[in-house]
DNA sequence: CGGACAAGCTGA
DNA sequence: CAGCTTGTCCGG
């Protein structure tokens, strides 16, 4: 080839639509396509159809002019189905292929628009944006400067703000209080250019977007926005905006970094917050992470900011502690001395959270805490009219306990259902009822529910968290973490201290680092205590870590303990899981990336946020 | 992944 | 040995 000669491209490689195949395949671009334009529509990301093995296939062009094998009879493109994924993001794909251990092909379904684009552009309908009224940050505005935090300026000010923008590459974490609805930070990412801005829910996405709208910003909200992102706007959606195209993006935000919303439920698990900050470094754009309750990951990757101290408390709402070990053992009920009194003088809508479901069925005598079980100790009994009844009808009796002879029995982990009529009892007016699948907004002050209730209640001023030790003693190893990101949740309902926004949290252990944070205002109380106690384990963000499960996953074990991989230590199986965990991700992944996997469907999860 | 084909099992 | 199942390989 000549020197100037721009080659024209007659092959192209191809990765197909099927997860398990998982391999290029090199096709001729067809002469035709060279007269009516498009092969000058080619490229890499571009949607084609090709024929494998005698089927007809979508794929992904991920390399345009290659060399041809010697000795392969090239079959021609099918056809061009239209725009895909471009460059940059193709690569950003097979990056996170290798980050959470999948397949591409996943990766680049999730960053292929849904219907066929064949030009970027389109305008869109501008939809009822919700409320987007920007909030003052909080009061008072003395810049307060210690060693790694900065404070951003308050009082209406937005200068602070860009500053957090305006180094190229820099990664800051932004620690706000639950009240600040992440606009300014919004309007500041805009003001330099095109932004990435990631939040966790839809509703939170058009919120965010009617906002810069109003500002005169050009936006492409969500997925469905494909191809107004592609022609270049501001991109603000969840956690698949990140695979959106951004031909010009100049900065990256991602509001509610800690919001396990921002991981992929499904395989690969690829995390939204990461995605985005490894975009925002291949670009060399600021990057932005906001959080009231920041996690440790994103405390690792960027520069801590806070608001500053006064600014912060009045952004949490006031929080009472009440003190469960000070109850009386023989009431053992859900409701701690004093919270009746509470619920009466809270003055507006009060949400309660109870996380678990139905109605508590398990009945423990109280003298002995022998369960209530039918005569031959196999089935659980519960109450029904005053008597015990067998779960399956086989037996009934009178309320007796069957070892000690006790008739005092007590309801073990009470469910929603139950606490609701309890509660109802208590205050003395009605109480309504909502889980994640079922509850009506009915007129109720008073809602009780699973933490749904911090999701779909529009308003409240009061949260209460009827057992909190039950997120405080989970058996999980970011517990902590999930604990004060749901007091967050509580929080942001209940609003600020300033504007009557109050937490109730009965628990018996008042003095735990989650409910000082919370009390205090001051998310740094858990960091701090999370930061060495998972830096000593080996735990995420200073390990990496993944789960293997399914079919399949004895027999990818028994492979991957094939690989002398002393790096990688495996436990398991329990319950049919495997936990594979390293010093850091690069010896894990690659080991999982080298090795072949069964036939059998097998599960790979990279830094589970649930384990 | 899904089709092609080869090697192995079963029944008369 | 036909007819079927199971396994392995391959596609451009």
């Amino acid at each position: 080839m000549l020197a100037g000669d721009a080659p024209p491209v007659t092959v192209v490689r191809v990765l197909p639509d099927v997860v398990r195949l998982d391999r290029t395949f090199d096709y001729a671009v067809p002469e035709a396509w060279k007269a009516d334009g498009r092969a000058e529509r080619l490229r890499v990301g571009s949607i084609v159809r090709i024929t494998l093995g005698g089927r007809r296939l979508r794929g992904w062009v991920t390399e345009v002019g290659v060399d041809p094998p010697p000795d392969v009879e090239l079959q021609p493109l099918a056809q061009l189905t239209g725009m895909g994924p471009p460059a940059d993001v193709v690569s950003l794909a097979s990056w996170a292929a290798w980050r959470w251990a999948g397949s591409t092909v996943h990766l680049l379904r999730a960053s292929s628009p849904s219907r066929v684009v064949t030009h970027p552009f389109g305008t869109r309908t501008v939809a009822d944006g919700g409320d987007g009224s920007p909030q003052p940050y909080g009061q008072g505005g003395s810049r307060q400067e210690q060693s790694r935090h900065i404070a951003v300026a308050s009082e209406g000010s937005l200068q602070g703000y860009d500053g957090l923008f305006d180094r190229s590459g820099s990664v800051t974490t932004l620690r706000c209080p639950p009240a600040d609805n992440g606009t300014a930070v919004a309007r500041a990412a805009a003001r330099r250019g095109d932004s990435l801005i990631v939040v966790p829910t839809p509703a939170d996405a058009r919120r965010v977007a009617a906002d810069l709208e109003s500002q005169g910003v050009r936006v492409a909200l969500g997925f469905d926005d494909w191809a107004i992102a592609a022609a270049g706007a501001t991109v603000v959606g969840t956690l698949t905006a990140v695979w959106l195209p951004m031909p010009r993006l100049a900065a990256v935000a991602v509001f509610d970094e800690h919001a396990e919303s921002l991981q992929s439920e499904r395989a690969p698990t690829w995390h939204a917050r990461d995605v985005a900050l490894e975009r925002a470094r291949r670009v060399g754009a600021p990057a932005v992470l906001v959080s009231p309750v920041p996690t440790l990951e994103a405390l690792e990757a960027g520069e801590l900011w806070t608001v500053d101290r006064s600014a912060e408390r009045d952004g949490w709402p006031a929080v009472e502690v009440l003190d469960r070990r000070l109850d009386d053992p023989v009431r053992g009920g859900l409701f701690a001395e004093g919270l009746r009194d509470r619920l009466a003088a809270a003055g507006g809508k009060v949400a309660v959270v109870l996380n678990r479901k139905g109605r508590g069925r398990l009945l423990a005598c109280k003298t002995c805490g022998e369960l209530a079980r039918t005569s031959d100790g196999r089935v659980p009994m519960r109450l029904e009219d005053e008597e015990l009844v067998a779960a399956d009808g086989s037996e009934r009796r009178p309320v007796v306990c069957a070892e000690c002879g006790s008739t005092v029995l007590r309801i073990l982990r009470m469910g929603v259902t139950r606490a609701r009529e309890e509660l109802a009892a208590l205050v003395g007016e009605p109480v309504g009822e909502m889980t994640s699948e079922a509850g009506a907004l009915g007129q109720e002050r008073i809602v009780i529910g699973t933490e749904a209730v911090l999701w779909r209640l529009p308003s409240a001023t009061a949260v209460v968290f009827l057992d909190f030790d039950q997120e405080l003693l989970a058996p999980r190893q970011r517990a902590a973490e999930q604990a004060l990101a749901l007091l967050a949740r509580g929080a942001r309902l209940a609003g600020g201290r300033r504007n009557g926004g109050r937490l109730v949290i009965q628990t018996l252990q008042p003095d735990h680092p989650v409910v000082a944070a919370a009390v205090r205002a001051d998310p740094s109380i858990v960091a701090t205590v999370e930061q060495a106690r998972r830096r000593t384990l080996g735990l995420s963000p200073y390990g990496a870590q993944a789960r293997v499960s399914g079919p399949g996953a004895e027999a990818f074990i028994a492979a991957l303990r094939q690989d002398e991989g002393t790096e990688v230590s495996i436990r398991g199986p329990l319950d049919g899981n495997y936990l594979l965990r390293a010093r850091s991700h690069e010896p894990l992944l690659d080991l999982l990336a080298r090795t072949p996997r069964p036939a059998e469907r097998l599960r790979v999860e990279v830094d589970p946020l649930r384990v």
